[in-house]
DNA sequence: CTGAAAGCGCTTACAG
DNA sequence: CTGAAAGCGCTTACAG
């Protein structure tokens, strides 16, 4: 009853410390800590008794004290906005390859597109001191993180800028893809192009719209205000404005879809609807090659996006980096059938 | 980490405490704990002069300190196989909400199918006090985490139960959904149907395969080695085995998929053939309705099973649990198209 | 209503 | 080679 590793009803508190394992081995605290730690100056005699007694107790050692005391956490944090995303997946997995090989954890969250989620997030995990942020931003303001970057807390934004705030950013060229992928489009004789995109106020969806808009301009075509609709990406917000532009004595004869998930529900219209459409989606989804005709998109690596980020936040720790800079990846134009249909008329 | 010997001026030593707070307001640290946490007995004046302190120097409590004395830490640990993959984005987004809703942060790793990093992961996670984890396990074997569970580590397996420990696990009827689908394609007239899944190690492959025979069995169909096919899931692999599967003088005329990535490379396969060969995937995934023929799969919910083990988990740090439990969530079999088709001779 | 002292489990700095 | 003391930034238990 003295020994309080052996408690079972005492869920916390019942672990063993260093302490501990000093009494048990009857030598110092320090001495277990160089042993726990493999630092030298212990006597294989020593050290073998240290060892005896942390298996018999089942000692591990407590991180979280460690880190109290060293001041690194040895973890980072990732804000974005949704986990169930498919382009999030190989993002996070990138970001976690290289905070492993630096022997970091990854704390993350969906801000599920709300900034005040994304900000009580972020400030959350720079209350558990991670060493570090990667964001993906769904605010526009980002000064509320002014003084956890002042106290240390390295910062890189991915996917989309930092607002107000001058930071290191990791982006891919928006607005080149887009001006690409419709000028794509006008090669194959298409003048009535449709471009559905995310809410204006995501700085992705208004660089796409202005790729739209440089396309159109570069030949001389004159864009309509029905032509273009930004908002929300729910399936339902996706079908009226593709419906709408469908409909009326001159519908659009293609579209260029600003997202991945605009580009799916645009797939989804189109198969119900008889008249062939050509269509051009910003990012690179699954089996977009087996639909048929085979979806042409605008890809992005979203792995590549996600690895740099990471490094360039794990070089801010290392302090070798000067000012903030912004990192913009090359998109890819990827032809599979849909974007090389003609116009309709 | 980077060497902490080389890290630039004590990023961290830079930051404010309650004690510098405490100081600047002129009162104790005590009192500074209190209106930091909301706690009552504080007037209304000092409270005004700690809170100018903690603006002025840009305080903010850190919840290493917090935790290490409270002995909760408020975030849980989720090892899945791999971040990237479409089917864990749902559930990591699910045990992330639960989380949230108590408050807990969420630290993911991937085990990359690894039963070394698996482990390596969920002792890291532990060394950092984590207050539960939940695990998809690659390996089974887990009695490494005896001692942690012991020491009041909550504990949930997902997806796949646990191996050689007593353990609350929350799984799909794999054995149930997959005799339904190997029936739907005998009762629309195969005999000589295919199955190819994961490594027989894996518990649901294995489970998988025990339902495809007993739904042959069922039918009095004798089974043939030649038909089952069970290994990694790369491309490769697969294209291979339904290769095999498809040539010879009796081929088969149904496949029954053991899971998502399998899925998706034999309907590549099939697509590159010109005789239809009927197709159930384990797994349902996006677009699935979109292909031609739209793909019958057997579905699980991805979402369902990780909020059900995370609400499990909580309800064990709760201390409402007595004995572990094995949860099977039941699987949904969704007709499409491709699990219809008759066979072709 | 307020605060001084002890302690959470480690590491650091130092002395023997 | 070894260990006692101080301290990381908080909360707890207690006293005024």
């Amino acid at each position: 009853m003295a020994d309080p590793a052996r408690r079972p009803d005492n869920r916390y508190g019942s672990r063993p410390t260093m302490k501990d394992v000093a009494t048990r081995a009857g030598v110092g605290l320090k001495t277990v800590s160089r042993v726990v730690n493999g630092e030298p100056g212990v006597t294989p005699d020593t050290e073998r008794r240290v060892q005896a007694a942390i298996d018999a107790l089942g000692f591990r050692r407590n991180d979280s004290a460690r880190v109290l005391r060293k001041g690194r956490t040895a973890s980072i944090g990732l804000v974005l906005e949704d986990l169930a995303d498919p382009f999030y997946g190989p993002l996070s997995r990138a970001v976690e390859e290289v905070a492993r090989a630096h022997g970091a954890l990854l704390i993350n969250g969906s801000s599920a597109e709300d900034p005040d989620r994304e900000q009580e997030l972020a400030l959350a995990l720079c209350a558990r001191r991670v060493d570090g942020l990667v964001i993906i931003p769904a605010g526009d303001d980002h000064r509320y993180l002014e003084p956890e970057i002042k106290a240390g807390v390295a910062t890189v934004f991915v996917d989309r800028p930092a607002g107000k705030i001058d930071a290191d950013a990791v982006v891919s060229d928006s607005f080149g893809g887009a001006r690409d992928g419709v000028a794509h489009l006008i090669a194959h004789g298409h003048r009535r192009i449709g471009f559905i995109g995310d809410r204006p106020n995501i700085h992705t969806a208004a660089e796409r719209l202005r790729g739209y808009r440089a396309a159109m301009a570069d030949a001389g075509i004159p864009v309509q205000d029905a032509w273009m609709s930004l908002g929300a990406t729910d399936p339902e917000r996706v079908r009226r404005a593709a419906a709408e532009m469908l409909s009326g004595p001159e519908p659009v004869t293609a579209f260029f879809a600003g997202n991945n998930r605009v580009t799916v529900t645009v797939v989804r219209v189109l198969s119900e609807r008889p008249r062939p459409v050509a269509l051009v989606g910003f990012d690179d989804f699954e089996l977009a090659d087996l639909l048929q005709p085979g979806v042409t998109v605008v890809a992005q690596d979203a792995a590549q996006l996600g690895r740099t980020a990471a490094q360039r936040l794990f070089q801010q720790l290392d302090g070798v980096l000067a000012a903030p800079e912004r990192t913009v990846l090359p998109t890819r134009l990827i032809t599979r059938g849909s974007g090389e249909l003609p116009p309709a008329d």
